[in-house]
DNA sequence: TCGGCGACCTGACAAATGTCACGGGGGCTT
DNA sequence: AAGCCCCCGTGACATTTGTCAGGTCGCCGA
């Protein structure tokens, strides 16, 4: 019997993930949260052999949540199933000491295979996705400019998140304008949303 | 005995929901689909009681979906289910001639209720999003205004714009300096920001 | 010890953006 | 017919944005 710990934030799915997975004779579902911040909680008391993990939660997000689990768990493997394919999200997921990563647009049925390959010591990971990583590669952004372009998301002006930042105005747009240039884009906009797209920010 | 379509495009929340509502005795899940295209074939094909529809979906969206389902099979009740609790989603669904509006974080428990209670000819929506919903009202953007700020979404500049909708700049201008105000946002990316978020785009 | 790199700042410049005032045209209701 | 609203356009304007060239500082590896 696997023993399994379910971590999403949407509830209808979390249940109905459940649901499907209990359907198999050898998985059995012994907890569900909702946040980020419960799953350590979880672990530590239902003692599950894999967590399937959403990347986007409310409180900790799913990646810092795989590192917490591994460290103090290591014996926990950690399958991630998320909604989107962001390259970045699984270079960083793996390097977290993620043993899966599973896109939620894969078939129902391949779930449960990957659930056991994991339990196994396997590592599951989508081919397609993990093409995508390599041509995509690591950010090429420096933390500050991951940090200013995360700012401008909201669409704040220079100004704006040069007072949110602490910094001069001139240094975000320095700033910016790298980000801009690494990104290929035109734009702040467009360099937010290609770096969100590749999973850089 | 209630029959059941599900038309969702990630496979995994698709199956996972079937397995959900199957649990029940009075549902059956007839068929699923992935894209919003195939629902009508669908209906035709299987002739459900009640159709799951996603809102954001590859192909036809689901507002769409829901009109033409409604307009070919008036007898077919048609519950949207989705992720974001966009005001403006809700008011549109409904004007479609959906019977019904669940957003994904619910309870799982729930669904099959507001499954039942659409099939009976009830209404089903959530109390929260319909109050967010009469204070959103509807989209104070007129057509062109929505359209060039959805053509703004992905960081064109007016140029760009302008040429993929055989504008003039200065009118692209004007467009989006009306949506910027009636927004109360400061910036074409703030005002994008918050249409999208109230689902006026 | 030196070079390279990243963070931070300044100043200046061209380009893009947002705003305003002002038109004309068409469709709608009163 | 008059009034209203939306659409489309022009021109001008101040502001913001993106870019470039420069410089200081601290850190790290060769």
């Amino acid at each position: 019997m696997i023993r399994l710990l379910l971590a999403d934030d949407q509830a209808l799915v979390r249940g109905a993930l459940s649901a499907l997975l209990s359907l198999e004779s050898d998985l059995e579902v012994v907890a569900e949260v909702g946040s980020g911040d419960a799953v350590l909680d979880a672990v530590r008391q239902h003692c599950p052999d894999v967590v399937l993990m959403d990347v986007e939660m409310p409180g900790l997000d799913g990646i810092s949540g795989t590192q917490q689990v591994r460290a103090a768990f290591p014996g926990t493997r950690v399958l991630i199933v998320t909604t989107f394919g962001r390259p970045g999200f699984l270079r960083r997921a793996m390097q977290a000491g993620a043993s899966g990563f599973v896109v939620k647009d894969t078939p129902a049925a391949q779930l449960a295979d990957a659930v056991r390959r994991v339990h196994e010591g396997l590592r599951v990971v989508d081919p397609a996705l993990a093409t995508d990583s390599l041509v995509a590669g690591e950010s090429p952004l420096t933390p500050r400019e991951t940090e200013v372009l995360r700012a401008a998301r909201d669409g704040s002006s220079v100004a704006g998140i040069a007072s949110r930042l602490f910094l001069s105005e001139g240094t975000v747009r320095n700033h910016l304008s790298a980000a801009i240039g690494k990104t290929h884009a035109a734009n702040r906009a467009e360099a937010v949303l290609t770096a969100e797209s590749n999973g850089w920010l």
